[in-house]
DNA sequence: GATATATATGAAGCATTATTCAGCTTTTGG
DNA sequence: CCAAAAGCTGAATAATGCTTCATATATATC
């Protein structure tokens, strides 16, 4: 599924008057609020262009076509997912398993509710673009962070950290979409954190006893 | 992101004779198989039509429009995967909990790997179409089946199966597609399911203790 | 074999949309 | 104030792709 020519997806030119930056920004802005409101699918670029307030040429400016633009817009989002578990897995080192559960699924939780709204608009980005290495670097950076917190648990000790972070990242970054998929009402998600805690906590200590 | 009016998505016409018939099926695989090759954003219909063997207009004879091609694809896709569920649910009633916990994720995965190649592209369809209705459906299936699968279970009673059914439900309908979606050494899917049975069990044990 | 019904064809119409470019306006630096 | 550089415009271009329909072929029925 590989599309073949790579088109360059870096900015075609840098802004250097602060009229310019605003301009970009305004565009990053605004496929946002495109994406939100008329989906991928409708996402044009002169549609993005006049919600941003320029036209479509400026567009074609800095960004050398609609992949970039979308490119840029899922980078940052998945940086913020990923930043969100680095956070969480600084702020507990040292701390028993129990709460290690609980505070990596609600960093997680919270950084997706943040942008629940754009998220499912964004997978499907991710998947029209070749965007495997961009989930890729998401993953890895999620996995380490989750693997080093796992070596510094007060609790015990893993005979296979790094198993045991790939597993929790792929559930947390797979399941999460999937509650956020359904209209949750917010009672649900207070339970949704608390399933995932105990469901996470319980496989902690599972695999801390097998070591 | 409701996609204002709602164009018939059934069958314009059904066909009477034999031959229509092979060429309803040969239109639905050809779908498949254009979706796999050429991936979601290059299935056009007249090339579904070619790869089917007849012209695109016989296509519009039986489908009134591309979605309806795509819609019928996803329902199948959805039910094959719900059906694995309720399988491994009636296979495995009056089991013990570690039993349970293995039945349902290794039918899931299995299910998941046989159509592993054509899943990604579908949940890029789903988006674009608005198949909440048809996820939603697939969903309840696997949460009721978890759900009867609790009620009998020989190691104890939880006091509330529906919830934990509704997350085991979103846990693997969400986590394996992330799992899949990385190129995955086939070592690794083994791995996989072993990780996420013990997930599973040691939450269905935590959950009985408290009920 | 003849008529009616079902099925198939694919070029043409129509709409959408990514992208370019020649000319215009604004800002900068002297 | 004035050139040069930076930034902006939006109609025109070109490509793509969904859908229709007038026509042709195959099958069923009597």
């Amino acid at each position: 599924m590989g599309n073949g020519l790579a088109p360059t997806l870096t900015p075609r030119k840098s802004p250097r008057q602060d009229r310019s930056i605003a301009t970009v920004d305004a565009i990053f802005e605004a496929t946002i609020q495109v994406l939100l409101s008329d989906g991928p699918t409708r996402l044009t670029t002169t549609r993005v262009a006049h919600r941003a307030g320029v036209s479509v040429g400026t567009l074609y400016q800095y960004f050398p076509n609609k992949q970039a633009l979308l490119f840029a817009v899922l980078e940052q989002h998945l940086s913020t997912l990923a930043e969100a578990v680095e956070n969480a897995c600084r702020d507990n080192q040292g701390a028993n398993i129990e709460t290690i559960a609980a505070g990596v699924v609600k960093a997680y939780l919270a950084a997706r509710m943040a942008q629940s709204e754009i998220s499912p608009a964004l997978y499907l980005v991710a998947m029209e673009l070749d965007a495997r290495a961009l989930i890729e670097a998401a993953t890895r950076r999620s996995e380490q962070a989750i693997e080093a917190l796992l070596f510094g648990a007060s609790d015990g000790r893993f005979n296979d950290p790094y198993v045991i972070a790939q597993t929790l990242t792929a559930v947390i970054f797979g399941t999460v979409p999937a509650f956020c998929m359904r209209v949750m009402p917010h009672a649900a998600s207070v339970e949704a954190e608390k399933q995932l805690t105990l469901m996470f906590s319980g496989y902690l200590a599972a695999s801390c006893k097998a070591a």
